[in-house]
DNA sequence: ACGGGATCGTTATAGAACATTACAATGTCG
DNA sequence: CGACATTGTAATGTTCTATAACGATCCCGT
């Protein structure tokens, strides 16, 4: 049996519970561990802003890259999100079927498709950004505004 | 169609590429998509660590937990797992097919299992425990000791 | 003591998100 | 031109997880 390649993607909307008189033992001590609560925590946040839509976060995220670079190709789509070519096919393939995104030939590379937003996926996508930056916010309230910016630093300075 | 039950777990040894020229527009401003980015850079260090183990971190949260509290329910590890009954289940029949892990009956409760590591697991999981935590304090490395317990605190503030 | 409702483990089923592999078409570069 | 890389695509398989149902057991109000 391959090992296997991996998984840690909140999959779920249940929180990790913070069950009391429980022993955490060595979780307590590890920063992926306390990484992985908050980022369950911000999901909830996500799913709210986006309820009813059908959307992950993958999706989003592939929405907001294809609407800030038109003709981005499906694998640079797919190196951006981290996932494989035939992913980045099937996000596209499912955004078309929704008539949110179409695919163009490109003029410089006959292999590639350029992928844009059509009319209504932009106004799809403006109105989730909004949401989604809205929801976003009122969970992190719970941390001042320095702390909000000293977080964001100290995140992008272990992501490398 | 319902709206799904979502997805968000790392499931990849791919890094999110960091695309130079790229417009990453709203995702550089949301707090969740930076967790998810320090989160993915944890998970490599997670996964140098377990390397050929076969081991993904919910299977190493609960393998830590049962050692840390003897005689718990499956019921209970879902609950601080995040996951269904029977996702617990699941990992249960794992674990006990290799050994490392063995269900009790319990005097106080005629339903519940009670689950124990057998000496085993206790062997193996202490082993991992030590791993775990030196790769994780590797890759947290480039944070100075006092930009850690800061980043802990505010995680765990925004995890609630 | 009893009866209704909750909880536990269990099983079966379904679905989503991936990776991997292989292929043809196209690009690049010696 | 020819070797080699890269693009999109299709087919396949694995893993994780939820959901729903079931019997057994517990708990609690009457």
């Amino acid at each position: 049996m391959r090992s296997r390649a991996v998984p840690y993607r909140p999959r779920t909307l249940a929180p990790i519970e913070r069950v009391p008189g429980l022993d955490y033992d060595v979780l307590d001590d590890l920063l992926g561990y306390a990484l992985r609560r908050a980022q369950v925590a911000m999901f909830l946040a996500f799913a709210a802003a986006t309820r009813g839509l059908d959307i992950t976060p993958p999706r989003f995220a592939a929405l907001v890259v294809i609407g800030a670079n038109p003709g981005i190709s499906q694998s640079v789509l797919g190196r951006v999100l981290g996932i494989a070519r035939s992913g980045a096919m099937a996000l596209a393939d499912w955004f078309e079927a929704r008539g949110w995104v179409e695919r163009r030939r490109r003029s410089d590379d006959g292999r590639a498709w350029g992928l844009h937003l059509t009319r209504r996926g932009e106004r799809l996508i403006a109105a989730m950004k909004e949401r989604v930056r809205r929801h976003d916010r009122r969970r992190a309230a719970v941390l001042t505004a320095a702390e909000r910016r000293e977080l964001v630093r100290l995140l992008e300075k272990l992501a490398g």
